[in-house]
DNA sequence: GTCTATAGCTAGATAGAC
DNA sequence: GTCTATCTAGCTATAGAC
């Protein structure tokens, strides 16, 4: 076999970065072609079901990422409570490159992406609620309240990066996170 | 003159269903022409700088309802500041159809979209701050809380709308409004 | 002002050489 | 596995009849 031109992890960034700029409809394959390095035969014949089977990869990808950044550290039991928010919440900052990028799950969140992906996109806003949910019972939080703040959390990290990219204030997603931590003291 | 087949204010409804259900490069001119009623030539007619423009068309209408049905009833002395809350909720929850509908600033906020759009965005969103944060100054807070909640507030509405779509929980945009009233009591 | 018809282009997707 | 070349369908936009 010959190998392979472009490793998978660097073909799914460079779909990322695309598909989460442009929205599923307007990211073109000539976009996902370029932005890969690759020609878009290439990436047919890696992705024989075209743009959606590249769309579910890389949300795929984006949901091990989550799993192994923010769900696996916020419920590690060997650390603290309060280091292991922080550092999700620092991996959640990396991830939307400090507010500059939209979040996947929202750019695919038009009619047709949550036709052809809406069960994807929820599963990952659910991993996110589990993750913090856990936490706040850690912090002592009752089930009921924690449930609330989890869910805060997640409406707090979409409309944070939204706002901040409509106002054109980029520090407001880190001011944000920051209120976050703070729900957890 | 011939008679317009379609008033304005209709036109206006049908191209705002099409483009925050699609997004910019979603919502193509046979949906608009479907939706509005009228040919694609017509649409043409009516705004010869094409989908750009009634884009911009459609922008200023929303901007023109949130005026009236946001901004002007939550700064209106006349009214007691609990009372102008309530309405303005009340007419933000029927703006989003309780939360089935997407934000028109989001639904554009792509990459194409923030560069055509970008500047209308900014100002449809300090229009909701300005008027959250006169709001939050008549109910006695200072002028930096009043300020921080009004930013809360868009975000908390922004965040709603994308996490009850992806969750597919509709009654938490609801419950999101609720827990807005009770910041400013 | 609205329509049918169509131009010109780019989209997603495929065939076949290497 | 990657490429160039190409197909068809859909796109935005326009011409011209009514």
């Amino acid at each position: 076999m010959r190998p392979q031109k472009v490793e998978h992890k660097e073909l799914m960034e460079g779909l990322l970065l695309v598909l989460r700029a442009k929205g599923y409809d307007g990211a073109s394959l000539s976009d996902l072609a370029t932005a890969t390095g690759l020609k878009k035969a290439s990436l047919y014949h890696r992705f024989p079901g075209g743009k959606q089977q590249m769309t579910e990869a890389v949300l795929e990808y984006v949901a091990d990422w989550v799993d192994a950044n923010v769900f696996a550290v916020l419920i590690d039991q060997t650390q603290p409570a309060k280091e292991r928010l922080s550092r999700a919440l620092a991996n959640i900052d990396a991830l939307y490159h400090r507010g500059k990028s939209i979040c996947i799950f929202r750019a695919l969140s038009t009619h047709s992406g949550l036709e052809l992906f809406g069960q994807q996109i929820r599963a990952g806003m659910e991993k996110y609620i589990t993750a913090f949910t856990r936490l706040g019972e850690d912090v002592q939080m009752d089930v009921e309240t924690s449930k609330q703040a989890a869910l805060q959390t997640l409406i707090d990290i979409q409309g944070a990066l939204i706002v901040s990219k409509g106002l054109q204030q980029q520090d407001l997603f880190g001011k944000t996170l920051a209120n976050i931590a703070e729900r957890y003291n």
